[in-house]
RNA sequence: UGAGGUGUAGCCAAGCGGUAAGGCAUCGGUCUUUGGCACCGAUAUCCCAGGUUCGAAUCCUGGCACCUCAGCCA
């Protein structure tokens, strides 16, 4: 296993880690902090899970205690041996390490068979013959009780050989199930004897056909936790009900007794959380797959570009508490930036290229000038861009008849080219229908470097590269995956998908690359100057550099126009 | 109409009886060869109503709102 640390995060305090201090000062556990990450192999992992594996790893390495990852692998027809290997990768990628402590909940089916037993002999679960409709109908409502099961009260030695038979395979699948014996009256539906085991008769992908009863959640969580002397069992909001069941299970045993603590889970404004969701996303092909760079997926973001230790910084920013919650994305997006404008790489590129004709400069002369390759880091150093007769700009930095507030190229204006010279616009040339193809400008030679001896000022610095040595690439611009804040916004009987948002991947096939990026590889990141962050995908080769936009860079001249045309 | 939770700024979130941290976003400004970065400044009386107290976001009482639960999913 590789070697990486869990602990270089922001991290400040919560209600869990305040109870763990607690524990600690009390000496409830021996000294001992063990959490785990338990996830369901049926599906990627995403942020939402990146923030509970920060919370138990981190917590772990806080308290220098150690944190699992066990597989909940309870439902052999949901999981499959892709998403263990996946989610592996994502929790090493994320920066944590379980060491020796890799456990598969199907491991201890052995154990908890024999501890079903034990409840079946001391009257505390028995086999019922219903239904799943009549379980249904006997769980009552959530304001009426629930009726008692005709087979609730079989006898031991009758339940003990239907459970043996179960387990046996002798029963088809729902004919009958193992239930607790607890209270069908009580107000949390989840005591009204709950099912301990179902009868599936399904290959599992670690035990294979060993088994042909399946515990439950409720039974087994508990159970799992116990055997692995967990003391903080951390797990999300909707399970508080179950707390009491947890409880129940572990007292009826008389074993070892984690707490279980309750946290809300992790919303993001513009995209959707749910795992359902997500495998729906990627099943109808809506994406391209769960690693999609529009997916809150880990193995999307890190396609998309962002870093490991963002997503850590991400999750130490918005805290654990218990209060239902959705996070401005914008949170996220200012973690990555944070980041990558300390490590990344700057480099010049022309998303969508406007060729500029210097009338003034040698036809065959070409310059090696000399660009900082990150203003925040001297000690990345310095390369060489070439410059010379026919450049590229940004369409976008050139407006014929600019607003006021508009300080870049324009007809008879100056600007400084990132690097090289000031460049004045002469001419504006223009194709049939009427647009532009090309300007006609002329340099000034004493800007070399960007300065004027005159003390003139220029408003603007803008990106440019040279026609003829610029390399062409792919560029894949990304927007949020629905159009609204909350895709769940929608009209009478809308579907959430109709939030969709069509623009949410825009392929510019064309982009022009300065040189130095010929070789880049994927996953390389980088800055291109006043555009944004971006990162090589896997799709590029040697032949053809794709990249991805991570994010923007903080655009104030964006805003202003955004802000003008509300006006 | 049952049970369990939660309500502090547009969004997260500290606060644990002594007079509302921090981050994101937003708006101003400084700086600038990235309209980036950095830096400076602005922005809340804490769901509501009573009560206790010299003093309440914190304690008590009563409301209100929102979330979760009726899978042989986790």
């Amino acid at each position: 296993m590789e070697n990486i640390s869990a602990a270089n995060s922001r991290t400040s305090s919560d209600f869990i880690r305040d109870i763990i201090t607690k524990d600690l000062k009390t000496d409830k556990w021996g000294g001992r902090v063990a959490t785990r990450f338990p996830p369901e192999p049926n599906g990627y992992l995403h942020i939402g899970h990146a923030k509970s594996i920060c919370l138990n790893f981190g917590v772990a390495a806080e308290f220098n205690g150690v944190c699992h990852l066990r597989f909940d692998d309870t439902n052999p027809v949901k999981e499959e041996t892709e998403y263990i290997e996946s989610i592996e990768e994502d929790v090493r990628w994320l920066g944590f390490d379980w060491g020796r402590h890799l456990y598969f909940a199907s491991d201890y089916f052995g154990q908890m068979y024999e501890w079903a037993v034990q409840l079946v002999k001391d009257g505390k679960a028995y086999v019922c013959d219903l239904t799943p409709d009549e379980i249904r109908e006997y769980r009552g409502t959530l304001t009426e009780p629930g009726k008692e099961s005709p087979y609730r009260n079989r006898s031991i030695e009758e339940n003990l050989d239907l459970f043996t038979r179960m387990r046996a395979g002798e029963f088809p699948d729902g004919s009958r199930t193992l239930r607790a014996k607890i209270d069908m009256t009580s107000p949390n539906l989840n005591m009204r004897d709950p099912i301990m085991y179902r009868i599936l008769h399904a290959a599992h992908p670690h035990t294979g056909d060993m088994w042909c009863i399946y515990p439950m959640y409720d039974w087994a969580h508990g159970l799992e936790d116990s055997i692995e002397k967990i003391t903080h069992s951390i797990c999300t909001l909707e399970f508080e009900d179950h707390r009491p069941l947890y409880d129940w299970f572990l007292d009826a045993l008389g074993v070892y007794h984690p707490q279980q603590i309750e946290f809300a889970r992790l919303n993001l404004t513009y995209t959707v959380m749910s795992k359902r969701r997500l495998l729906e996303l990627v099943r109808e092909k809506l994406v391209r797959g769960w690693d999609d760079p529009r997916m809150p997926t880990v193995s999307g973001l890190r396609r998309r570009g962002y870093t490991p230790e963002s997503i850590r910084n991400f999750c130490a920013a918005i805290g654990v508490a218990k209060a239902d919650s959705t996070v401005d994305v914008s949170m996220l997006e200012h973690s990555v930036r944070e980041d990558l404008n300390k490590i990344a790489r700057r480099v010049m590129a022309v998303l969508r290229p406007i060729r500029v004709v210097i009338e003034n400069y040698p036809e065959d002369k070409t310059e090696e000038l000399e660009a900082v390759n990150n203003p925040e880091d001297p000690g990345a150093g310095t390369r060489k861009v070439p410059f010379s007769k026919v450049l590229y700009i940004e369409q976008e930095d050139f407006i014929e008849n600019p607003p006021k507030d508009f300080f870049r190229l324009a007809p008879g204006r100056e600007v400084r080219l990132r690097y090289a010279y000031f460049i004045k616009c002469n001419d504006v040339i223009k194709d049939d229908n009427g647009n532009v193809i090309e300007l006609r400008c002329t340099y000034d030679p004493e800007t070399l470097g960007g300065k004027a001896p005159d003390g003139r000022k220029v408003k603007a610095t803008i990106h440019w590269l040279s026609a003829a040595h610029a390399i062409e690439g792919e560029v894949r611009l990304y927007d949020y995956l629905f159009t609204k804040e909350n895709p769940d916004d929608v009209v009478e009987g809308g579907d959430w998908k109709s939030n969709l948002n069509p623009g949410s991947l825009e392929v510019l096939s064309s982009a022009r690359l300065e040189p130095s990026l010929a070789g880049a590889k994927p996953g390389d990141r980088f800055q291109f100057e006043r555009l944004g962050y971006f990162c090589v995908d896997k799709d590029s080769s040697d032949e053809k550099l794709v990249f991805n936009r991570t994010v923007t860079l903080r655009d104030t001249w964006a805003r202003i126009q955004k802000a003008a045309c509300k006006k």
